[in-house]
DNA sequence: TCTGGGGTCCTAGGACCC
DNA sequence: TCTGGGGTCCTAGGACCC
């Protein structure tokens, strides 16, 4: 048996916590540069505000309406999904953290005990200790916990907890009234295909043969059909694996053209990609930085670009990943474009030992204990205090906008909550 | 004027090996 | 007429997720 604990309108819920007086108002949150709609509360989302819609597309209705608006805020919401997944913790302790604001939870060591209340004492724990209301989802797969977990927020009897029926009726008549695209695991393009063969309900693709599935999508499509059937595919990661990919990028503020704007901010790029990379204790094997013009903008001439290179030994050193990293952007820029964006992606990641190379110069040990240093006077002082000058000191064109953020009320001392 | 950022997995096809 | 069998690795592209 699964779980999944899934936070109501995350981003919303955590500007509310510290600023209670957005209860009962709508509230949305945008995305990075203030662009797009990224989340939204309850109220926002019944004005008819879509996810992912351009702030410019609906600042008519934000006045209307009186939406509070709030630029993202990763310090608080990473620290408050930090929060929310402690205290879920202290009753369940099997989980996988699937997402800022999902965990799944793997309830079979707990058999025998009454799950689905206990479920209910950890939310309502988590809405008491952390101010963040949640929705948790129960079923036999991670596929059908999903399922569960939408009854759980839209139908007011199951008051935030939901069990997948058991007896076949009812388990039918929830599998029917569930459309095909609101499955776990299907997007629009499948959605569509699916349509074409016959298969409009999630009853519809838990009845369809497995291997016709795997014949006309893939093998990940088949898992969903399976697990919608009850057949779980797939072991909770209790242990996060190494990551992958590290990518580091924004759209700026307002386009730039010169190669001494964008060189900042590939620079600063490169060495928060860096600093994330040894928080995670890691090295990375490759480098990849990346450019381009404004995708939105036809009337410009349009230009993208990207180049890499191995990083041998594997890296974390801030001022190796920072050269290489300038030095490919200088290959990518061309004069004459204006530039919208920029970033920076670290790849082949390894932790532990690494193979050294050949010809390899650098003293390791020395950068290690260098960066270290680095990083504990950041902890310290606050993060930027000591920092590579390629990077800019004042705002530049390139910085993002991000005219309405909250304080950082939970990772600042200097942003604390005060009481009116 | 204004349009996000960060991930994962699978498949097909080509190059290459013996 | 008929042209082997069994692999690996890499990349690009296409899905999907939050």
């Amino acid at each position: 048996m699964y779980a999944l604990v899934d936070c109501n309108n995350f981003y919303a819920s955590c500007e509310r916590v510290f600023q209670p007086e957005l209860e009962g108002r709508p509230v949305i949150v945008l995305s990075n540069n203030d662009g797009c709609v990224v989340a939204r509360s309850q109220e926002a989302k019944d004005v008819g505000i879509g996810m992912g819609e351009p702030l410019f597309k609906c600042r008519e209705r934000i006045r209307r309406h009186r939406i509070a608006v709030r630029s993202s805020n990763y310090a608080l919401y990473e620290d408050m999904s930090r929060r929310v997944v402690q205290t879920i913790m202290r009753f369940i302790p099997d989980l996988e953290i699937y997402s800022i604001d999902e965990v799944f939870l793997d309830l079979d060591p707990l058999a025998g005990r009454d799950l689905e209340t206990l479920c209910r004492t950890a939310r309502a724990t988590v809405r008491r200790w952390t101010g963040i209301p949640v929705s948790v989802g129960l079923g036999p797969t991670r596929t059908l916990a999903k399922l569960a977990n939408r009854i759980a927020k839209r139908s007011p009897d199951a008051d935030g907890v939901c069990t997948f029926p058991t007896d076949e009726t009812h388990r039918t008549r929830v599998l029917e009234s569930v459309a095909i695209e609101d499955v776990w695991g299907i997007g629009r393009r499948w959605a569509k295909r699916l349509h074409r063969i016959g298969i409009h309900t999630a009853l519809d693709m838990s009845r369809a043969p497995a291997t016709e599935i795997r014949r006309n999508f893939n093998i990940v499509a088949m898992h969903t059909a399976l697990e919608l059937r009850g057949v779980p595919c797939g072991e909770l990661e209790t242990d996060p694996p190494l990551r992958q990919t590290l990518v580091r990028s924004r759209s700026f503020g307002s386009m730039v053209s010169e190669w001494d704007d964008l060189s900042e901010a590939i620079a600063s790029h490169a060495i928060r990609a860096a600093e994330k990379l040894r928080h995670e204790n890691a090295r990375a094997g490759h480098l990849t930085v990346f450019i381009h013009t404004n995708r939105f903008r036809d009337e410009l001439p349009q230009y993208s670009g990207s180049g890499g290179c191995e990083l041998l030994p594997p890296t974390s050193t801030t001022p190796v990943i920072l050269a290489r990293a300038l030095a490919i952007g200088r290959r990518l820029w061309r004069a004459g474009f204006q530039y919208k964006k920029a970033g920076v992606m670290l790849s082949e990641i390894t932790r532990g030992p690494t193979q050294g190379g050949l010809f390899e110069q650098r003293d390791e040990r020395r950068d290690d204990r260098l960066m270290n240093t680095m990083d504990r006077i950041n902890l310290k002082m606050g993060s930027g205090t000591l920092r590579p000058a390629a990077s800019s000191f004042t705002p530049r064109r390139w910085t993002m906008n991000q005219d309405h953020r909250s304080p950082r009320f939970t990772t600042r001392w200097d942003e604390l909550p005060r009481t009116r």
